[in-house]
DNA sequence: GGCAGCGATTTGGAGCCCCAACTTTGCGAT
DNA sequence: ATCGCAAAGTTGGGGCTCCAAATCGCTGCC
């Protein structure tokens, strides 16, 4: 931190460093925009943009007419994607499992795939597939959204269906699912999900892109999306002996 | 998007809306501060605004001088987390099979518990446990820190050793690794972080807190840190029949 | 003692301005 | 035709101000 950086940034480091040190515990106020000034000797500007900024970053909130805070430390509740894949593990278990109550709603449409789906499903050209999207709630708050594709050929899923009902439904076509492959990225929310999912400005979304594979063919593919700071997902992996 | 919302959150909105629509790809320039007033009739404060929440969006870049430009879709390459653990792939593998020449380097300190981390070891209280930092590169770039800590007596790793000895360590202490537990959620990047990873702000990381364990017991505990816009981490999962 | 209401503070939106450093472009001279 | 340079445009730091809405503490009244 040389001192030639903007002064802004020389406030931001310094509340900063006292968040993660924990010397500034979550709830703690943070100095006010006339304080900061005298404190740092740096106008308003400096002063309301390291406000900014640290808000931006998620490690405080203001409120209006009282004062900025540290935010309090995001609950990180696990998400078992594992549990998504466990036949035995009714939908929604990872959420139940942390005590809040459960539920779901999904829409099914038949669509055509769009150039990206359809090369995810190594499909040649605009194949028909069904669409499923779900919302998980916990406690009637979104907390998951996931859409799944599968061609259209594989028949519809059933209205009570879980999603574990899709490595069933293929067993019927005698389609065996042997590999499950997911791509975790980080990204920004887009227009419907901020909404739908209640995401305060700056926070980033977990995207995790799943394929189910049966042998060397892609079966159904889906996205599901979680805000990035208030999820885990969970991954467990037995190892072979 | 109601019509009282604040003004520069109209200019982002539309903004944002074209960038992932496609109607301004990747590099097509952003209008300049002085065509934004201009063409949505709002001062100078809503339009820097604006430009600056996108930027720390990660959307859009800034070069001074120039002007402002739809960011290059990030290069997403896979990592494979899996191959970190395969006993059989070198270290680094994932990131040579991008094509990239890998290297990396560690730093083994022998030093105390912190709460935190005997928590997630099951220690009581602070036993000397080792530490050990890596720092993944790709054609030179850094692109993964990795921290690991186990109990300091299961001996010290050898000097060239790759992660994966540890499972043959372990073995020698009769102690057989059989499951490992990841934990991926996203957050703020931390100050040593943001320079040695060279993010731009904005860019949020994935964070897996990975534990190896052996039966019951935790043996390892690690910190992987990846730039969480650029890579993606790729978890492949064989299905039991 | 309890409570209502007023005034001081605080955030967040918005406007305008100045300046240094850098890029781009176009003009003019060779 | 090419080169160099100056002017114009652009970002990013910083400053100052005004205002609406919300909050909070304190004072004074009942």
């Amino acid at each position: 931190m040389a001192s030639s950086d903007p002064v802004y940034l020389r406030v931001v480091a310094d509340i900063r460093r006292q968040i993660v040190d924990g010397s500034l515990p979550p709830g703690a106020p943070i100095p006010s925009r006339a304080q900061l000034t005298r404190k740092y000797g740096v106008g308003e500007t400096a002063a309301r943009h390291a406000l900014r900024v640290l808000t931006s970053e998620g490690l405080i909130v203001g409120r209006v007419g009282s004062g900025h805070y540290v935010r309090a430390r995001p609950v990180l509740l696990p998400l078992h994607r594992w549990r998504f894949h466990d036949p035995y593990a009714p939908l929604g278990s990872d959420i139940t499992a942390q005590g809040a109550r459960a539920t779901w709603e999904r829409r099914v449409e038949r669509t055509e795939a769009t150039p990206d789906i359809a090369q995810r499903l190594r499909l040649d050209g605009p194949a028909p597939v069904t669409r499923v999207r779900y919302v998980f709630r916990g406690d009637g708050r979104p907390v998951q959204l996931a859409t799944s594709y599968e061609p259209a050929d594989l028949g519809e899923p059933a209205a009570e269906e879980n999603p574990r009902g899709l490595i069933a439904r293929l067993a019927a076509f005698g389609v065996k699912v042997t590999e499950i492959v997911e791509q975790v990225y980080t990204r920004v929310p887009q227009p419907p999900e901020s909404d739908v999912l209640a995401l305060p400005t700056g926070v980033h979304v977990l995207h995790v892109e799943r394929t189910h594979w049966a042998g060397d063919r892609p079966v159904e593919t889906s996205d599901i999306v979680v805000p990035g700071d208030r999820f885990r997902l969970v991954y467990t992996h037995a190892v072979q002996p």
